[in-house]
DNA sequence: GCCAACGTTGGC
DNA sequence: GCCAACGTTGGC
């Protein structure tokens, strides 16, 4: 029987708003608000469990790759978006026809440096492609072709095998 | 369907 | 706080 292969991403996050230290306390989480198309899109219809992503630090100091996240569930809608207490509340979107879905990710591994948006820059050379080193790159979840995953782990120092 | 105006993202 | 880049909205 084929098997998919493993996939993998990388998920945006504020750490003033949520980091991987929240998601290391959580053990996991949804990964809820996200309200672009493109990205919900990646999530509802490419993600696999099992598949592994970066926890980007944006609006950081500095902004970077701080570890490793894995998919842990199928696509579902996100709850919030019907929650009129939510930042992410969308009154358009109607419950038996939810507009936004997310995934649950669970915690793997916190580096113990992060892989700066310097870093990923300054060897651009072999990234070639990475959506994040992207001018003007402001999707949230962005896939990530695995020799940069592979890579980019390695610089980290990673134990997490990917 | 075009596109200007507007709001958001995110590095700096 | 600034502002470039981008996505969405809405008038036409």
């Amino acid at each position: 029987m084929a098997r998919r292969a493993r996939a993998y991403w990388l998920f945006k996050s504020e750490p003033d708003v949520y980091s991987i230290d929240d998601l290391a306390r959580d053990r996991r989480t949804m990964w809820d608000g996200v309200r672009n198309y493109q990205a919900r899109n990646l999530m509802r219809d490419s993600m696999a469990v099992g598949d592994l992503g970066f926890f980007y630090h944006s609006n950081a100091s500095p902004p970077g790759v701080a570890g490793i996240v894995r998919v842990c569930s199928a696509p579902y809608a996100d709850p919030s978006q019907f929650d009129p207490a939510s930042d992410y509340h969308d009154p358009t979107s109607r419950v038996d026809e939810p507009r936004w879905m997310l995934v649950d990710v669970e915690h793997v591994e916190t580096f113990d440096a992060p892989v700066t948006l310097d870093t990923l820059k300054a060897r651009a050379a072999e990234l070639e492609g990475l959506m994040v080193i992207a001018r003007g790159s402001r999707l949230s979840v962005q896939p990530v072709e695995r020799a940069h995953f592979v890579k980019i782990a390695k610089w980290a120092g990673a134990r997490t095998k990917v």
